[in-house]
DNA sequence: GGTTTTTTGTACCATATCGCAAATAATTCC
DNA sequence: GGAATTATTTGCGATATGGTACAAAAAACC
């Protein structure tokens, strides 16, 4: 359904007091659609895709099948904005980190701890992390989804490089160092972890590993 | 159905020549179930537990529903059976190599030749690790599925401990390098090119981020 | 040849699943 | 208040799914 009549300029009613809300003409919705979506990409990120049925979205979600369906678009659909979703939620969760100016091991220590906190959290048990989730199920098969995993997979390894790049500008690293090679091994350290998460290993044990490859990319151990 | 009236001693028949063969007594399987089980992890390897129907598995590995439940149980049942030869099958491949008493560099390169072969292979596209995939999916809610992941990733991590242990006391590695840090990287490096490679990155992309991990991890580079 | 044993093949069942159609409710515009 | 508009609710229908019952088939055993 194609929204026809949206309201051509600004209406000047009183109700145009809630900031952006230009008073729709139907019945009101029951239900805030951002809030039903961030309920439908928990479910997605702990069942997957294939495993989530229409009923159980409707049940999380509270509202029923056409109503889902007129809202976001069939099952699929759903699953791309979900993890659009994630993507946005994690993107601000993270800019802060990574645009910050500090060392660049406290940098780290701090984009990994914000990682650790998006992959353990849930109440059926860690979820991990729904990039890798969504090309360990559906990117397969499906070349849309599968072009979303590849550039949520690029951005990672984009962010990371821009921090050891900015790093070695600094001095904070060798001149010997690689910024790509670098960045690869962060990320592969974000992808163990995101799996290692799912399979319930504890906090202590991320962390240790975290704390490790931290070492290793900042050069305080191995050398 | 368990196996009741198994021959108690040798049968010293003549058909007792095609060895540990000891003529079975109805009618002969149609199938050989090493074969089925192989198609089976074919198919959940690519499309996963939740998205791979019954029917799938029936016309993947000529079986037809009965008969699969006769010889490998249940639907969850079969997917642990694929996952125990799936495990089999790479522990057979990577055995040598780990056992190999080659530098540790050129170890390493093959170790993740060998993996980058398990992970492409496939006619509908590149499968991955089928442990990060289980990880993935069925691990946060199955429990015993759970600890076979766990097993699996860990399994993987003392490998390559051992590995990097014997390179220290080779003198291949600088007294301060730490084999089980070392062992999480190999480990995460791992993983990450299973995931890319279910995201279809090339081979050439993923050869080139096992060789700058290599650089790193055997201290080539950023020293 | 007849019996027993094991497997296959056909058919079926109860349920789950996805998607949608039609009716009902709540709101704005006139 | 009535028309128009948008959402919700109920319920349906076609199909897919996991699992199984039961008869037919193919072999060994006697």
């Amino acid at each position: 359904m194609v929204q026809k009549t949206r309201r051509p300029a600004a209406p000047d009613k009183s109700a145009s007091a809630t900031a952006g809300t230009p008073k729709r003409r139907g019945r009101p919705r029951a239900y805030e659609p951002e809030i039903a979506l961030g309920k439908a990409l928990d479910l997605f990120r702990t069942e997957g895709f294939a495993a989530t049925s229409l009923d159980d979205l409707s049940a999380a979600t509270g509202m029923n099948r056409p109503s889902l369906y007129g809202a976001f678009g069939d099952k699929r659909e759903l699953y791309i904005k979900s993890y659009q979703r994630y993507r946005a939620d994690a993107r601000a969760a993270m800019s802060d980190v990574f645009r910050d100016e500090l060392p660049i091991r406290q940098r780290l220590e701090r984009i990994f701890a914000v990682a650790l906190d998006i992959y353990l959290s849930g109440d059926a048990g860690p979820r991990g992390c729904f990039t890798v989730m969504t090309a360990a199920s559906e990117a397969v098969s499906d070349p849309e989804i599968r072009a979303m995993v590849l550039e949520g997979l690029s951005e990672l390894d984009k962010a990371f490089t821009a921090c050891f790049s900015l790093a070695k500008q600094n001095g904070e690293l060798p001149p010997t160092a690689d910024p790509q090679v670098l960045a690869m091994l962060a990320s592969a350290t974000i992808h163990t972890i995101a799996i290692r998460a799912r399979a319930r290993m504890p906090r202590k044990q991320l962390e240790a590993i975290v704390k490790g490859a931290i070492d290793v990319m900042v050069g305080a151990a191995s050398i």
